[in-house]
Formats: C-alpha cells, structure tokens, sequence
DNA sequence: ACCTGAACACCGTTCAAGT
DNA sequence: ACCTGAACACCGTTCAAGT
C-alpha cells in the first residue's frame, strides 16, 4: 500500500553490492548477513538469492569486482569511467601510467578496506583486471623491458600496490599507534629503537617512495627519463 | 575410563592452535569451527573457551601469530629455532639476509594460504614481527641507505612478499589456470595475448626475480657487489 | 583448574507458496 | 519473474554445574 507492489522491490545485483558495502565499511565484514543486508533492503534475506542464486559467495564475488573495477584515466575524479570511448592516444608516460594505476588502485582498496579479506581468496578474472593488465604490459614494454620479463614486472607491481595497502590497513588497526611499542624495544632492538619513525609513518609518501623504487628497480638501466 | 579423568584432556593452546591450522589446510577456513575443533580435540566445544577465553577471535590471533613466526637462519631444516642463542656474529650479506627471510617468509604464508585472510585485519605486534624488523633495518642500514629511508624500506620490502604470495595464491585458485584463458584476449588486449606467459608462471622464480628488482631500487647506486 | 551440557540468539540455505 | 514465510541444520557464546 506504500506504492510499491508486493513482488517487486526494486532489487538489483547492483543495489544489493552497494548496500553490502555500505554494511562492510560501516560494521565490518563479520557483520555483513543476508538477514541484515535484506534488512537495509527492506526485502526478505531470502530475495536476495533470485538475484544471487549461488548465495553469499557470489555476492562477495561481485563485491570485490566493483572494488577492484578501477578506474586509472588521468585525474578527473567527477565523470564516472566511460569505457567504450574510442581509442584516443593516451598522453601520459609509460611511468606517469603506472603511477596513476597505482595511486588509483590503492585508494580504491583502502576505500573499502574492511573487505580486504574476501579479495585474497578470489580470482582476478573480471574485465577490469585484464584492462589493468594489459595497462600494464604495454607500459613496461614501452618501458624497454625484455618481453619474457614483462609478465614478472607486472606481478611485482601488483603485489607491491595489494602488499602495501595490507600492510597500512594492519598497521593502524585499532588500539594501537602506528609506531612500535617503547617499551618493547628496549635493548634488543637497537635499530629499531634508533630509525623507527616517532610520530606515524606518512603511508602516502611511503607508499609513492617504494612504489618509484620498485619502478626503478624493475626497468633497470633504463633512462630517469620517460618518453619512448 | 580410558586413561584420561574426565576433566583434563591434556589441552593447550599449542594443540589447538595446531589442530586449527590442521583443519584450516583441509577443510578451509570456513570450516574451521568451534565444535568441529572441539571435535577433532576430542573435546566439548566449550572447552576451546578456557584456553581462549575471548573466543574464537583471539583463536585467530594466535593462529596468525604460529604462522608468522618464522625463523630466518640460514637453511638448516632440520633443528628448530633457538631464540636464545648468544649473539654469534652472521656471517650472511645483509642482501642474504634479506633474501633468506624474504623466502622463510613466503613459505611460512603458502604452507598455510588458507589462513591468510586472518593477517589481513590483524596487528603484527608478536615478537617475531619485531624480530624481523630489527634484520631488516639493520640490513638496509649496512646497505647504506639513508637513517630516514629505512623504514620505508623495510615497508616496502614487507609489502611486496606479502602482495606476492597473495597474488600468488589468487591466481593458482580452483577451477581456472594460471595463465590468461585465451578466448577473452581476442583483439583487445593485444599485450597480454601477446606477451602472457604460455604454460603458467614459475612463481618461485617470478618471486625472486622481483624480490631482487625491488631491492636493486631501493638501495639506489649501491654497489652490485654486498659486505660493507 | 579444567571440562561438560543445556540453552540462547543468531547464521546460510532449501523449499513450497504466493502474486 | 520476483518475493515471502516457515523450516532445517548449523553457528558462537553464556552460564551453571560437575569433578
């Protein structure tokens, strides 16, 4: 009687992965149920399974493929990504390519970083994850690196960028400082005690400074210079 | 009547946290359950409680806590870690030592992947975590790398064996092989289709070629050659 | 101290039924 | 096609009780 029939709520696989998003990012993922995901629905936990008939795996299938469908198109944060735009010649740099795949990446893990979990159990087969790949095999041959490497400089890339976003979330965990623990380090830490930052690592600059020395590392005696 | 009294099964949290991992590698995480542990314990659930008084939670702590405490010495398999041992000077390059822990490391993580969403939302503030610490700063110390620029290091460093084994683990999942499934490489990712590698990655050789890329970067200009 | 047994408030999922 | 409602086989955890 309140204008919506019965049998028909509107649902969508699209509605349904962002309210479980919603739920993930505001309670954590332990607390992400049907019963309550069909709740802030305002629909039956059992309708969700018409739209995800193999239950909750599936779901959290989808839901780490929205995360990760990234978009790494130059800094335009207000258009949503048009993927079917002609293929216009990309301006940037092999490296500055990299960079914004990394930056983009990153920020969108971290942007849900309570579902982190369900990423590391799951393939990456989605289209968005070939793009990325393809992304970045032609920039590290453009890059000049030996084709039989080129596999092996992307996977180091995409551990980097997943590694780094999983050791920033465990880092500031709850209940405890990002610096280690004084009185832990007393004596037997020496370096530790003498280089550990004092006021909280800067994880931004951290993660832009590894992520250039790994580019470096990878490309080798290539030239500072980009630009083929 | 069996030789045990009735209210002492000879549990500890060793045994349990054991038996966990046991079910962990077998069954999955999923299925790593208070009763079924109980279980295979040849316990009432409820017992698990005494020993972990904070539930299943703090169950997960200590598995994590087993996982990662690895031991870096060099490669005698067969005795276990001394963690009292005088300090008798290593006679590894500090390029060696970061090798060696970096590959403990990575086995630690694979020997047991089915636990690796638990180090997602958990702290490393165990002993061990602090131990490798200290290897690491003071392996880029005697590196030479600048006072500020260690931890960020010994981060990135961090970062990337722990990305690797994930992508590592993501990519090898059922039903799906390593390399790229060639019907969805047809025209539009002409890098990929050309340059994947044919018959699945040698992850271990992958692993090292970018663990040695990586620290080629982050210690700069060094010398190729180690021993300060 | 160490374990049991019953109970409570939840889960995911199936299935037949409604519209 | 899309959703409901009841039911089933589980969960984690508490609590009082046993020895």
């Amino acid at each position: 009687m309140a204008g919506v029939s019965r049998n028909n709520a509107g649902l969508s696989t699209e509605a349904i992965v962002t309210e479980a998003l919603r739920i993930i990012d505001g309670q954590g993922l332990r607390r992400l149920t049907m019963r309550r995901l069909g709740d802030a629905l305002n629909v039956e936990a059992m309708a969700i399974y018409h739209h995800f008939p193999l239950g909750k795996e599936q779901l959290f299938d989808a839901i780490v493929a929205h995360i990760t469908d990234v978009d790494d198109t130059p800094r335009s944060a207000s258009e949503p990504a048009s993927h079917d735009a002609p293929a216009e010649p990309d301006p940037r740099s092999w490296r500055e390519r990299l960079h914004d795949w990394a930056e983009a990446y990153r920020a969108a893990l971290l942007d849900h970083s309570g579902a982190l979990a369900l990423l590391i159990n799951r393939r990456a087969d989605t289209p968005a994850a070939l793009r990325s790949l393809e992304t970045h095999y032609a920039a590290f041959a453009e890059a000049g690196l030996a084709p039989d490497t080129i596999p092996r400089a992307a996977a180091a890339l995409n551990a980097y960028v997943t590694g780094a976003v999983i050791r920033e979330v465990r880092t500031q965990s709850p209940a405890s400082p990002d610096r280690v623990a004084p009185e832990t380090v007393d004596g037997r830490y020496p370096h530790v005690a003498r280089l550990a930052p004092t006021e909280g690592e800067d994880h931004d600059q951290s993660f832009r400074w590894g992520l250039e020395a790994l580019l470096r590392g990878l490309v080798g005696s290539t030239h500072p210079t980009d630009r083929a």
